[in-house]
DNA sequence: TGAAATGTTGGGGCG
DNA sequence: ACGCCCCAACATTTC
């Protein structure tokens, strides 16, 4: 019988799990193996909140696999010294895992598969993680898409009708001679305790994963394209991170909201269903760029930015921003959501994106760092694509000119300022009509609201007019430069 | 998945 | 009754 290493990596579960399932369908004895391996990520480490998330989902991993029979193999990396020990431990002769996209990541494994066809080691990898791979769709050219629509398009005509596959059965026992580090030992949880807005926000693992997807299913899809868009309902699925780690495939996500859409009674399901598939299809895109084009988890995709004069010398404006204290309420509640949950809905995402690159002119890149190491969902993909996207300087990016307000925004989607009071109390007194712009709001009224501007919530840290025109004057000038040059 | 500036239209107040 | 002005409402252009 071979004995096979199933490499678990960005895909902790055990349903449309395409390594395990074939290992476990070829009736192979079965070694499920988690390498804890940072070193290997270069300078995108997984943060401080995608730590936290990565070591509840490997706890919950161990525990359903001890459910199946088996249990979950920690060690350290190198990742290929760790495997190849096992390999020598266990009389391994088969290793499968499924493809992640990180440039690093897929060097790492291309080297690790060389290895160990040398050493007649078996090996093969799955796409368990994307609907469409990068290397699938190309332009009639045979470049990559460049632009959401045409690649999204491509992506629908190819399809993805493969069912899902079913959760793996009972698997064989895992010897109790092969070690396993303590999943302590490998440092995630944060050694202060910062974590509790985490612990009462998330539900980490394969089956909370699936409950949420589930209650998804059962009443919010139908009004996702009406309620997305408003921060303080609960009208998005919440997935992402559980969709990052893998504890559930996009195409487990896309198959079953379209069985819910098609069963449904509502009218428009249908159209419900994909609109929510389509942002799956960001996520795609995501993955697509990302792979063609390695370089833009760090420099600008368009090179016209490359020499861009973002703002060098305003780390007061960074640090007001990260820690909500901007003085712009929609822009504090989002930041602070971010800190306290590892999760920002994602119109306040794009409004505080805003605010960093286009009115505080600080490169795209500090917002991408601080929002990798705060978001439980920090995804290389998605956090260089969606960064590159405010600032205009990505692919199918907004244009420059596009500058979100956020008092417009705050009031055209947090009209009765829900959101904001959910997360700054300090202004919960304050009438609706202030809430958008409290340092417009009269002394008594702020007074009255127990709410000095300046005093218990900061006065605004930048001008939104003036920033904005300069703004506008400097893309403006550096492009027209760059264009004569 | 923007916002501001500018242009157009049409109803109502008024002499 | 009529022309004029004002301005809200909507449309278009510009960044």
């Amino acid at each position: 019988m071979t004995t096979t290493l199933v490499w678990f990596r960005s895909d902790l579960r055990l349903a449309d799990n395409p390594a395990l399932h074939d290992a476990v369908r070829r009736g192979d004895k079965v070694i499920p193996v988690f390498i804890w391996a940072p070193e290997e990520a270069g300078a995108w480490v997984p943060g401080g909140a995608s730590r936290w998330w990565l070591h509840h989902s490997l706890f919950a991993l161990d525990a359903t696999l001890r459910g199946h029979g088996s249990r979950l193999i920690l060690r350290r990396g190198p990742s290929r010294v760790a495997l190849e020990e096992l390999i020598t431990e266990t009389g391994a002769t088969r290793v499968v895992w499924n493809r992640c996209y990180q440039p690093l990541a897929l060097e790492r494994d291309r080297e690790i598969g060389t290895a160990l066809q040398d050493q007649g080691i078996e090996w093969a990898s799955f796409n368990a993680n994307l609907l469409v791979e990068p290397w699938q769709v190309r332009t009639r050219t045979g470049a990559p898409y460049r632009v959401f629509t045409p690649f999204w398009r491509a992506c629908r005509e190819l399809g993805w009708e493969e069912r899902p596959l079913p959760t793996v059965g009972e698997c064989a026992p895992v010897s109790p001679n092969i070690d396993s580090l303590d999943l302590g030992a490998f440092g995630l949880l944060p050694k202060v305790a910062w974590d509790s807005g985490l612990r009462v926000n998330w539900q980490v693992g394969e089956q909370a994963a699936l409950e949420r997807l589930q209650e998804f299913c059962d009443d919010a899809f139908v009004d996702y394209a009406g309620a997305r868009d408003y921060p303080s309902r609960p009208g998005t699925s919440r997935l992402s991170p559980h969709l990052h780690f893998g504890e559930i495939s996009p195409r487990q996500i896309a198959w079953a909201l379209m069985h819910a859409a098609h069963t449904s009674r509502v009218a428009g399901a249908v159209a419900a269903a994909e609109a929510y598939v389509r942002e799956l299809g960001w996520r795609e895109f995501a993955h697509h760029v990302l792979f063609h084009y390695p370089h833009t988890t760090d420099a600008p995709m368009d090179p016209r930015f490359a020499d861009f004069p973002w703002r060098a010398d305003a780390e007061e404006m960074l640090c007001a921003w990260q820690r909500g204290r901007t003085g712009y309420p929609i822009v504090d509640a989002g930041m602070r959501e971010l800190w306290q949950t590892g999760w920002m809905h994602n119109r306040v995402r794009m409004i505080t994106a805003s605010f960093l690159t286009k009115n505080a002119r600080l490169s795209w890149h500090r917002g991408a760092s601080w929002f990798w190491d705060t978001l439980v969902d920090a995804d290389l993909a998605n956090n260089s694509l969606g960064w590159q996207w405010v600032a205009g300087c990505g692919a199918d990016a907004a244009p420059y000119f596009r500058i979100f307000n956020p008092i417009l925004q705050s009031k055209k989607f947090d009209a009765a300022g829900a959101y904001i009071r959910r997360w700054l109390p300090e202004l919960d007194a304050l009438p609706d009509r202030w809430i958008h712009a409290p340092w417009e709001a009269p002394t008594t009224v702020q007074a009255e609201a127990k709410v000095v501007v300046g005093r218990d919530y900061p006065a605004p840290v930048l001008d939104l007019k003036a920033t904005r025109d300069e703004s506008l004057a400097v893309y403006r000038t550096h492009l027209q430069a760059v264009a004569n040059a």
